[in-house]
Formats: structure tokens, sequence, C-alpha cells
DNA sequence: CATTATCTTTGGACCGCTCCAAAATTTCAA
DNA sequence: TTGAAATTTTGGAGCGGTCCAAAGATAATG
């Protein structure tokens, strides 16, 4: 029983079939140069002998190896797990080989900070391109990555890192949604709370303050910033507002936790106040959270970089764009004029 | 700018020092073994140099890494992360490298399957040990593992797999809290909502049913199954108990995902049902949810695993608990008679 | 049919490291 | 001081692949 887990080589497999070393790597990387009769022979006795390529030779002999690695910026971030998910399904059914990882991590506190090693190690492995799921701290590592390497970042960093295409959310539009949907809800007096990092939090920050404009409430405009991206930074910021002089009667949130952080602060208080999410993920669909939430849709990013992964040839620095939708529910309410 | 990323080699280090390139390699390996002279040496120019040790070559030559491998069953699961954190906060801490990666994606209807080529590909990566956190399906696979592979599961499945190390909180403790906790409220009609994989599922079981005898509720025994061990599975089966001919009063669910979303039926129902979950996620705590939850000592459980992970001699098939505690929050009242 | 162009196949060097047996050096006891 | 034992250091042979120049086989051309 329990094999030895000997796995034989591509010698083996030649001697199996009668040809040379050379000719069954050639059937495993680039089969179309290979003769039919003899690509068949190598493969039958790839199989009889149960023959896969060995993932560390292959990348230590070509510097560069057949696999795609993922990098979730944060596990705690439900948003990046159904992403990935998505882009995982794609990639499992085209047999495509990836490693996923994740480069944040949490203290005690519940303060996220930037695994350091992490990204080292997985480049260490020279994957042939890299996925980031979500906004990494110090954007600047990621130049400092070998510069063939191709680099897709969804639902992250738009700008900064101009060797990379990035596939996330039109914010303005998203932002415009929750504003103009809170307006005819009769709401003036709207805050943003807005993202930690740089990138996207930009972008909304710029999206909300349009929209208000636009609306004509640009005297309202105000922008709260957050320590981090999570719960605990909503319910903290939350807070704040609610003990301030001037308590707005909506808030638009950079993110599902921070609504729901905001929205514990709110219970809390037993105060009501109207609160918009974004990202739409399972928790704002939960009876208990009902979050009206921007759907950034996430499954038109999921398969747009699962098509970029794919496909051969990787047209760096370009932008693409998915388009939100505003999904409602019962934590945004018509103003009680 | 822009370093070509052309990282030195052990034998240019060798040079710079003025040794054999095989002294190098012990330097980075067994640095005792060398005269310290020497040792310095080496060091010196592998500092002045910028070497760091090529993991693939390394596990290449060696067959074995110098990593460990941490496979997160699922994504999804807020515990999960939670305990990689401090797992992976140990392993920084120490400069060990590793790989953290996930087992299971969920489909378009959210549900979880087996990426089988996940375990594999990490495999083919030559880890010097493993670390399952939570419960993956088919623990067979991990039997077909290489041997000398230590094994170490977090909160997973306890037996079924003889050669690896289980740290888990003790299951029986756990549900015997919840039992008297909801007795000493007043309820009788205490259903179980169980796992949908064997391992843990089937101690909770048994926790809960011995605690149910001692506290002389044999005939309330009742024990539901679900499908699977997210939301979406604690939503379903509690709406089946809520249309069924005799609703509980109390329910002590199998996971806090199953908790949230059995919770959800019940505001829907309009209902009031005591819910108790299990993991005390962050989820638990927000005051939307606010459950009353065992929190099985992820502390403790995390802190014992990177131990047995970074101790040298790994003692196989060994079972260690953690002590659970129940959180009481809103989510169980007191039974009005 | 000879000659050239094109397509397949092959052996060998190499990727960066470990491991091992043998060589070189140091240590120790007689 | 000397030989044996113990400790360090070293070169070379892999680990399982890729890649490339050259060889062989096939097809196309005049």
């Amino acid at each position: 029983m329990n094999s030895p887990i000997k796995r034989p080589t591509i010698r083996e497999v030649a001697a199996e079939a009668g040809v040379s070393k050379s000719l069954v790597s050639l059937v495993f990387s680039s089969p179309q140069s290979v003769s039919e009769k003899r690509r068949n022979k190598v493969l039958k006795a790839a199989e009889k002998l149960g023959y896969a390529p060995n993932f560390l030779a292959r990348s230590l002999a070509a510097d560069s190896g057949t696999f795609i690695a993922i990098l979730v910026a944060d596990l705690h971030n439900p948003l990046f797990a159904e992403i990935a998910d998505q882009i995982r399904i794609r990639l499992e059914k085209e047999g495509r080989y990836y490693f996923i990882t994740s480069a944040m991590i949490r203290n005690q506190a519940g303060l996220p900070f930037l695994d350091k090693q992490t990204l080292k190690s997985i480049i260490d492995l020279r994957p042939e391109s890299l996925l980031v799921i979500g906004s990494i701290p110090k954007i600047e590592l990621l130049e400092s990555l070998p510069k063939k390497l191709p680099i897709i970042i969804a639902s992250g960093i738009p700008t900064g890192i101009s060797r990379a295409s990035t596939v996330r959310t039109n914010e303005e539009i998203g932002l415009r949604l929750v504003v103009d949907h809170l307006v005819e809800f009769g709401h003036k007096n709207i805050v943003h709370l807005a993202g930690s990092k740089p990138g996207v939090a930009k972008d909304r920050i710029s999206g909300y303050e349009k929209a208000m404009r636009e609306n004509g409430l640009e005297s309202f405009i105000r922008v709260v910033n957050s320590k981090s991206d999570d719960e605990n930074s909503g319910y903290e910021e939350m807070w704040k507002l609610i003990k301030s002089d001037n308590p707005p009667t909506a808030i638009a949130c950079f993110n599902d936790l921070h609504a729901i952080g905001a929205q514990a602060a709110t219970i809390e208080a037993g105060i009501e106040i109207s609160i918009v999410g974004y990202d739409n993920t399972y928790l704002s669909g939960l009876n208990q959270i009902n979050l009206t939430s921007v759907d950034p849709g996430n499954r038109e990013i999921a398969d747009k970089c699962a098509d970029l992964l794919l496909q051969d040839d990787f047209v760096q620095n370009k932008l693409h764009f998915a388009t939100p939708t505003l999904v409602t529910r019962a934590s945004t309410k018509r103003i009680s004029k």
C-alpha cells in the first residue's frame, strides 16, 4: 500500500516510449512541434507510468514555471474569496496550475499588516504570471518584481504600477449609484467613509464628490478617513460621527465590512442612519444585516481576469472596468421629513 | 533602476569568499558544522552580494524544501483565516518560509467542492511539513501523501488519518457548555444542527447527545444534518425546522456560519428561537448578529500548531485539545414559560 | 534523382542547489 | 614527534527538467 511516491521522470517515460528524453520534454511543453505518432507513443507511456511533470525542476530549468500565482490581499475580506473562487473555477476547468496565497496578516488587535515573506516566496517559485486580488500596502513591492512577469490586479490599486493590468469596478459609477439612491430617498447630509489605501479609495472619493456636486450637495461633502478597511474601522468612525455635533443621515461606506461595522455602531447607539456598503458580499445579503450595497460586478471582474490570465499575449498596463449595480436592501430608508 | 533580478548563486558567493561552493551550501544548511572563521567569511560575502538561497533548486536537489505548506480548507470561513493569521505571525517571527493555499472552491451556487489540483501542486513543492486548517473532504487524499511528510491538522478531522497530529478544540466540552447554557435558560427542545463532514461533526454530535442525556433530555435529542458548513445550509435547515410541526426552542449549530444562516431564517420567519454558534468568529461579535458562540480556543490551537510546526522532532498521530469557553450574547434567551 | 529547404529528433550542457566520498587540515594521545 | 582519530573542506555527481545546436528524416524543388 502507501505508494512510495517515487514519481517517474521524463527519462523513464522516454525509455518506455523508446524515444529521447528531449522528445518527452517537448511533448509536454510544445506538443504541436512533435509528430503525432511519437506524441501518442509518449503520451501513452506517460499515462502508463503515471508521469506528471515536476514543478520544481521545470521552474528551475526554464527559470519560469507553468503556473499562476494568486495573491489574495486579505483573507479576512469575503469579497476577495468570492473573486478568487470564480477565477479558480475557470483555471481548474482549463487544467491550469496555480498557487493561491495571502499577503496580509492580522495581529491580535485585528490590525492588518503586510506579510513580507509571502510575496517574496511566491515570486521565488517563478510563476508565469501574478494575479493580485485586492489592494496590498506598498505597491512599490510589485514594481520590484521581475520585469517579464505579467501582473494583473483584480479589484485593487488602479494606478501606481505601470506594468500591471487592472480589472476593477467603475468606482465613479458605483458611487454615483449610491449617492443618487440616497438623494432620491431624501438624504442630503451624506458622508463618505473612505478606504484606507490609496488607489481604489481615492477613486471612490472622487466619485462621491462628483455625484454630490451633481446633486447640488456640494456643501454637504464630507469624507471621513479610516485606519483600515475592516469592520472595526467602520465601527470606530461611525461612533465618532454619531457623537459629533452633526451626525449624517446617511453614510456611503468604502466596503461592506466598513458598512457592517458602521451598522453595528448605529444599532448600539439606537440611532437610525442609512448605510450603504460596497462589494455586495454574502454578508450584506444576510437578514441580520440587509445592507444596501454596490455590486461591483464580481462575476465580470473574475471572468475578465481569467481571460487575461489564460490568453497568451498579455498586454501590460490596461484598465478594464466592470459595471457596478446597486442592490437596495433595508439598510437605506426614505428620510422621514 | 529595476534590477534585472539576476540573483547571485552559491558559486558566486563561494568565489567572493574564496571557498568552495559546498562550503557555502553548508553554511546555509548546517552552519554548526562549519568553522567560525569561514562561516563569517561566507556570510559576509553573501551579504555583500545579496544572496538568498533559491527555493526551487534547494527543494529539487534535496527532495525536500525548507518551508511549510499551509492548506486552508475554505477561504469562506473566517475561523480558518483567524487561525491562519495566528500561525503565520509566529512563523514570520521565526523567519520560516511557508506557503498558504486553499483547497476548496465555491461554485456559482455557493456550494463548496474540492480543488484537486491544489493539494497536488503544493505537495509537488516538497514542503517539509503540511498544516491543514479545517476539514477537507476526502481525507483519504492525505493518506496518499509522501510518508515522511509530517502533517498537522488544525481544527479539522480528528481521526481517520493515522499519520497526522491533530490540534483542535474539545468538542465534547464545547457542546456540553452549549447544552448546559440552554438548559439553564429553560430550554428542553434543543436541536443540534450538525456539520457536513465526518470528523469534527461526529464528535460534536456525540458531545451534544451526551450532554442532553446528562440533563435528562434524552427524549428531546434531535440531530439535523446539513449539506455544507456555511450560512446557506444553516438557513435552509432552519426553515425546514420552522415549518415542521415541532420547531425547537433552541438550536445548537455546528459553527457560526450555520448559526448566522439559521438566525437569518428566524428573523425572516419572525419567530424567536435561541441560537448558539461555534467558533466565535468576528461575525458573532457584531451587534447585528450578537451570537452566543463557543470560543474554541483558537489562540491556543494556533499556538500549539505553531509549536509543533517549529519543533524538530515531530510526533505523529497525537491529539491535542484546546479548552473551549462559551461566550454568551443576545442570541440565546431565557425561555418565557 | 540529386539538392536544398523544412520538419523532427537527439545528446549534452545547464538551472542552483544538496549530498557524499575523498582529501585536507586540525586535534589528540602515546 | 608521530600516527591515528576527529573535524573541515572540497569536487563531482546528481535532482528532473529545459534549451540549443547539430543530426536525421521528410518534403519540396529543379
